[in-house]
RNA sequence: GGAGGGAUGGCAGAGCGGCCGAAUGCGAGGCUCUUGAAAAGCCUUGGGAGUGCAAGCUCCCCGUGGGUUCAAAUCCCACUCCCUCCGCCA
C-alpha cells in the first residue's frame, strides 16, 4: 500500500498520480478522511488510556498504605474512564478497519517516467527483435494446438477430462520441453540468483502483501477446507519470504528466483484467448525476484528486463518489449515492461513475461524493511520481479517457430543438453 | 490424528497482578587507558504511532486475537507456530 503519510502531505499531488491510473478522486479523499478521524480518535483513547494508567498507580498506593476501602472512590473512577475507554475503542476500531481497507485497495503510484495511456492499446513498443513477418514459411503457419495433437506432445482433451478446459496435459517430449524451459531458465539465472522452491498453497496475508487480496479474491484458487490459496505465481511466496523482517541494508539487494506451478481461475477472462496454450488454469513458471533499496531499484528493473529476454533470445525466438501505460499498469505496479513472443502458427504476439518494479507498495504491506548502513530509521524496501520464462506461450511460440515441413519440431541447441540427446520432437507412436 | 512441553529484546535467559519496555549474561557499537592490540573500565544498543522547529512529551507492542481486573509479560479462553513421544504415510 502507499505511504499513508503521502495524505497527510502531499494530498494532491497523490490524487494526481492516482488519477493517471484512473481513480476517482474520491477513493482518495475517503482514506484521507479516514486517517484524520483515525488518528484523531486514537489520541482520544490514547488521552484517556494515560489518565487510567495513572489512577491505577494512584489505587495501588492507597490500598498498600491505607487498605481496600481508601481506594474504593478512585477504583470507582477508574472504572468509568474504563467504559468511556472501550467504547472509543470499539469506535476506533471500526474506523481503523475501514481505513486498511481503503489503503489495501488503493493502488501504487505509477512511475514518473510511466507512459501515460487509458488501456493497453497504448502500451509503448520499446523495441522489437528478430521479427520479420515475411520470413515465415506455410509448415510454420500451423497453431501449437495442431502441432502438438499431430505429435502427440499436447493433449488437450486429456486434459480437461482430468482437470477440466484449460488444464493442459503435456506428453512424451512435450512433457520433456516444459521442464527443459524451466531447467534452462534456472540454469540461466543460478549465476546471481538463489534458487527457493516455495510452498505453492499460502495463508491469505501472502496474498494481500503481494496485492493479489482483497481486490482480487476471484482470480485465485481458494481451498476453504483449510483455508489456503493456490499461488498464481512464485512472486507471491517469494515476496512473502522475508515479511515482517528487518534486513540489514549490506545484504541487498536480495535476488530470489524459483520455479513454481502457477494457477489462476481466470475469471474475468472467461472466453478470450482460450484456444490451446493462450490462457490456461494451471502452469510452470521460473520467476526471478528482487528486494533492494529505492537506488537499487532503477539498475535492478534493467537487470531482470535483461535476463527477462536473454532466456528468450537463447531460445531464438523474435520478441518485443512494452512499457506499461498508466491505465494497464496492475495495482501494485509502478513500472512494467512486458515481453510478447510471436508465435507465427497463431500469428500472435504472446505475453511471456512482465517486468515490474513495486517501488514500496508490496513491501510496505508485507513489512519488508532494512536497516540503513549509515544509522538513521529504518525504511521500507522495494521490490520488484519478472517472469524469467513461463512455460505455455514460449512452448507454444517454439514449436510454432520450428515446426519443419515434415512436422517434426527442431530444438534450439540450448535445450539440447535437456533432451537427452535428441535435437528435434517428432510424432511419437503411442497414444 | 492422539498425548505432553514451549513461545519474552540480535542471541541466551529471569520475571510474587502494581515505576517491567522488562533483570542478568553474551554479542554489537562508541569512548577512556595503550606505541598498537588484548585486557579492563565507562557509556550506548528493540520495533512502531502521535505531537512539536527542536530538546522533548504521550501512547502501543513480551507469538496472534479476545476476556477478567482500578491495573496484565504475569490470571482465563481461542488460534498460530515450534519441540518431544505415539499412530499413519510418500
Amino acid at each position: 500500500m502507499i505511504d499513508v503519510r503521502r495524505l497527510r502531505t502531499d494530498l494532491e499531488a497523490t490524487t494526481a498520480a492516482l488519477s493517471r491510473k484512473r481513480v476517482p478522486a474520491e477513493d482518495v479523499q475517503r482514506a484521507a478522511s479516514l486517517d484524520v478521524a483515525s488518528r484523531d480518535l486514537a489520541s482520544q483513547t490514547e488521552d484517556l488510556r494515560a489518565r487510567i494508567k495513572v489512577l491505577s498507580r494512584q489505587v495501588g498506593e492507597v490500598m498498600r498504605a491505607s487498605g481496600p476501602q481508601a481506594a474504593e472512590e478512585l477504583r470507582e473512577q477508574s472504572r468509568r474512564l474504563g467504559e468511556e475507554l472501550s467504547a472509543l475503542e470499539a469506535r476506533a476500531a471500526e474506523v481503523d478497519a475501514q481505513l486498511r481497507d481503503a489503503l489495501l485497495r488503493l493502488p501504487n503510484l505509477p512511475a514518473e517516467d510511466a507512459p501515460e495511456g487509458a488501456s493497453e492499446a497504448d502500451n509503448v513498443v520499446v523495441r522489437t527483435v528478430g521479427f520479420d513477418p515475411g520470413r515465415y514459411q506455410p509448415h510454420q503457419r500451423v497453431p501449437h494446438w495442431d502441432i502438438g495433437n499431430e505429435l502427440g506432445i499436447l493433449d488437450l482433451e486429456r486434459g480437461a477430462k482430468i482437470g477440466g478446459s484449460m488444464f493442459p496435459l503435456f506428453r512424451g517430449a512435450g512433457a520433456t520441453l516444459s521442464r527443459a524451459l524451466c531447467q534452462l531458465a534456472l540454469d540461466r539465472n543460478s549465476d546471481a540468483f538463489t534458487e527457493v522452491r516455495p510452498p505453492s498453497l499460502v495463508r491469505a496475508p501472502v496474498l494481500e502483501a503481494t496485492g493479489q487480496l482483497p481486490k482480487f479474491a476471484d482470480e485465485a484458487y481458494h481451498i476453504e477446507r483449510d483455508d489456503l490459496w493456490a499461488v498464481p505465481t512464485a512472486e507471491v511466496p517469494l515476496t512473502s519470504m522475508r515479511a515482517g523482517e528487518i534486513i540489514p541494508e549490506a545484504e541487498l539487494p536480495l535476488r530470489l528466483m524459483a520455479y513454481t506451478p502457477c494457477f489462476r481461475r481466470e475469471a474475468g477472462a472467461a472466453g478470450r484467448d482460450t484456444r490451446g496454450l493462450l490462457r490456461v488454469h494451471e502452469f510452470d513458471k521460473v520467476e526471478i525476484l528482487s528486494v533492494c533499496t529505492r537506488e537499487q531499484a532503477p539498475e535492478m528493473l534493467q537487470e531482470l528486463l535483461a535476463r527477462a529476454i536473454g532466456s528468450i533470445e537463447a531460445l531464438g525466438l523474435p520478441y518485443r518489449v512494452l512499457d506499461i501505460c498508466t491505465g494497464d499498469l496492475g495495482q501494485s505496479h509502478a513500472r512494467s515492461f512486458d515481453v510478447e513472443v510471436y508465435a507465427p502458427g497463431c500469428d500472435m504476439w504472446l505475453e511471456v513475461s512482465s517486468v515490474s518494479w513495486f517501488s514500496d507498495y508490496q513491501a510496505r504491506r508485507a513489512g519488508i524493511r532494512y536497516r540503513p548502513s549509515g544509522g538513521g530509521g529504518n525504511q521500507v524496501c522495494d521490490t520488484l520481479n519478472g517472469s524469467a520464462l513461463a512455460v505455455p506461450r514460449v512452448w507454444a511460440a517454439l514449436v510454432e517457430t520450428y515446426r519443419q515441413e515434415d512436422g517434426s519440431v527442431l530444438l534450439p541447441e540450448c535445450l539440447h543438453p535437456y533432451f537427452r540427446g535428441a535435437t528435434r520432437i517428432a510424432a511419437s507412436v503411442s497414444r
